[in-house]
DNA sequence: GATAATCCTTCCCATAAGGGGAGAGTCAAT
DNA sequence: ATTGACTCTCCCCTTATGGGAAGGATTATC
């Protein structure tokens, strides 16, 4: 399969198919006289499983480290699982941060009339050291 | 006031007002002699007011906005207020999308009996096409 | 006054994860 | 045979800095 109709089935980008293929991600086999990228179904279902992974927020090595344990047919559960969890503290941390920006900015923006007039606290909030 | 001075006051590094000055953000005076950045108390307050910006998530270039909104005593608050409106549009949007992700991997997660066998529905979650 | 430590400058390279586009080769259909 | 759709590599672009080298300036210490 062309690297054309590979990002088609998987979902994803001529672009990143070159990309993971570059940096060793996902490794098509080349052609001997084209130069052209041959996509097996083995390596259409590995970049569906890492799409689907950056769609879940880890980055490519943590993609890398789970394509891993995802050929690896004999490893413990729990090494997937301790990956995961370590990813869902971090989006737990960032929902915290986020939350918290969130009422901070909440609050000057309804402190702030948004009329004609200058006074808005809003920049005084954010000018206030 | 020299660049190490103004970082420290403004609690920002000297990479970082180096960066402001290049990208004329914040442009303090050059020295003839030396070649030096000099800092005024005005430069500083403006430092302060991007970094809060800053964390409060808002953009390099909605800095230099609101930067101007600062410096012009006369604008209506309307226009801050509606530049905050869609940041926090934004942190909305980012909030959502990253609670649909947690409660996902967080299903994935508890599904996974994380032990040493190999059966794994995280696994077989990023890998179902 | 000499010297050393600290500070300042510019310049270049690196990050994450690709996107955009040029220039050139290849393939399929008309 | 030619056109259009692919493909290839290569290089620059993005955000918002950080790291570090090479070289000049200032300040502290002896």
């Amino acid at each position: 399969m062309k690297i054309g109709d590979a990002a088609s089935a998987a979902g994803l980008t001529v672009k990143t198919l070159r990309y993971y293929a570059n940096i060793r991600l996902v490794t098509p086999q080349i052609s001997e006289e084209t130069g052209y990228r041959n996509y097996a179904e083995t390596d259409v279902a590995k970049l569906k499983f890492v799409g689907t992974a950056r769609r879940f927020n880890f980055s490519i090595e943590e993609c890398r480290e789970l394509l891993g344990l995802y050929e690896n047919k004999n490893r413990p559960s729990r090494e997937v699982k301790k990956i995961t969890l370590n990813k869902l503290g971090d989006i737990d941390a960032k929902l915290a941060e986020l939350q918290e920006l969130k009422q901070e900015l909440q609050s000057l923006a309804n402190a702030c009339d948004g009329d004609d007039r200058p006074n808005c606290p809003i920049i005084d909030g954010l000018a206030k050291s």
